[in-house]
DNA sequence: TTGTTTATGATTATTTTTGACCAAATTAAG
DNA sequence: CTTAATTTGGTCAAAAATAATCATAAACAA
């Protein structure tokens, strides 16, 4: 029995049943418990189902396609939080950017059914909001394959057209001494929607917190807030510089 | 027994079954296990086949990207074989436009492995075509739902920023007095492709010839070929246009 | 013919898959 | 809040499958 046929398997189960544990699976599969969690770990990280404590459950809708691979694997939960708390800064009637990172795509379904406008580079945004109560903005140009998604000069010039009252965007690391990117078109774009919104937040959880990788692209003061599960000494830096901490509530489900 | 005799029973025997392990093949076919592996290696680079450890299956078995709402419902056949026409047309390092039409839509399984760039402003050409051999470009602006595609002015003046060697696009109808097209928007994308493609198909199949609709957007000679199914008295028009036509070839299956 | 390419099979080394065990993390219970 | 039970991720080892290499035989071209 390989992957492939177990895969199809538990999709059918948890299609029938919402969620399963691991014996079960490992019992219905024949295989062990730990190659059951193995193969849970894979389709999670393909975004096919949601992982929970001793087994796993049905993810509301999102057969996406499976080259959407995201990294949302990591942290699903925190991010959740964190997105939902976003979810409540937005009213309706708001133009909003979203950006390409994994945290930021998780925002998504927490805002399917508001009438905004949304304008991103992000394909997984786009799949994840179509034929949604979204209206949609595609900034253009080439495509990313690794990242899924649209960076380069072109995308800056079509951002510059565009004003929006919000913008979300994720980031490889943040602290007192300002912001930090992993590469530069990241950087550029997010210095490009944050210049035509009118209120940045930045969404991260704990792990980016207090990381200072590759690029320093902006001070701190850039932003408006932030929306963390992260709680600890760099909190105080970023209330002093003016920004808003907002915590993300700890009782998800 | 040769590879394209072989290849025939390994998918006979895939289509039927779903799935097989490579013990299996070996024993059907009479040759050793790493014959089949060499087959299989071959038919999956194609793309006719998905391997997995120890076998193969079915490439629809797997988990199958909600392909966005399309009309290629209705002649599946006669736009495949048009498309599989216009493929041999493509050539490696080509740079084509693929409009948001049907049928040009189709045109995606037949380009996968070529190395190609294409530029589109068609959503489902996107999800086609992304994670295979092919460097994508999307055009940006905002997204028509009902259409799953970008049309527009800032979706004009993108396009006016590319250059390409060829381009592939679907029409509304097409007779010996010009163009037609069933919106404006579609008309004026059109146009802009046309512009800045050296040289430019018309894919559309039986249907569509003789067909005049709503608006008349440009003369016969804006193009440079058209591939169809249809043949009769309006062909002998085209040609005296300057347009080639290409016929698709009848036996495709 | 002779030399070259191509297809096939055998052998060996590498990779992948799977399960067991254990320390760390998470959840549940008192 | 602390303790106990469960779950998890990591490392290790065994088995299976694969890729890489080489040798042989068949097909092909000069």
């Amino acid at each position: 029995m390989t992957f492939q046929k177990r895969m199809q398997k538990i999709l059918q189960i948890i299609d029938e049943l919402g969620e399963v544990d691991n014996r079960r699976l490992a019992d219905e599969l024949g295989v062990s418990e730990i190659t059951v969690r193995r193969d849970l770990a894979r389709m999670a990280s393909d975004g096919h189902i949601y992982r929970t404590h001793g087994g796993a459950m049905k993810v509301e809708q999102l057969i996406k396609p499976v080259s959407f691979v995201n990294k949302t694997a990591v942290n699903i939960k925190a991010k959740d939080e964190i997105c939902k708390r976003a979810a409540e800064e937005i009213v309706e009637g708001d133009i909003i950017f979203i950006d390409c990172g994994s945290t930021a795509f998780r925002l998504c379904q927490f805002i399917k059914n508001k009438k905004i406008k949304v304008i991103t580079n992000s394909l997984p945004v786009v799949n994840e909001l179509n034929g949604t109560a979204v209206s949609l903005n595609l900034i253009g140009g080439e495509i990313d394959q690794k990242r899924q998604a649209i960076h380069g000069s072109i995308a800056q010039e079509h951002i510059a057209r565009y004003r929006a009252s919000k913008a979300f965007l994720g980031i490889d690391g943040i602290s007192g001494a300002g912001l930090f990117a992993g590469t530069e078109s990241e950087a550029s774009n997010t210095l490009a929607m944050t210049k035509q919104s009118s209120y940045t937040y930045i969404l991260c959880d704990a792990s980016k917190v207090g990381k200072e990788t590759y690029l320093k692209f902006a001070d701190l003061n850039l932003i408006n807030a932030i929306i963390t599960d992260y709680s600890g000494p760099e909190t105080e830096k970023f209330e002093l510089s003016g920004i808003r901490v907002l915590k993300s509530s700890k009782f998800f489900y």
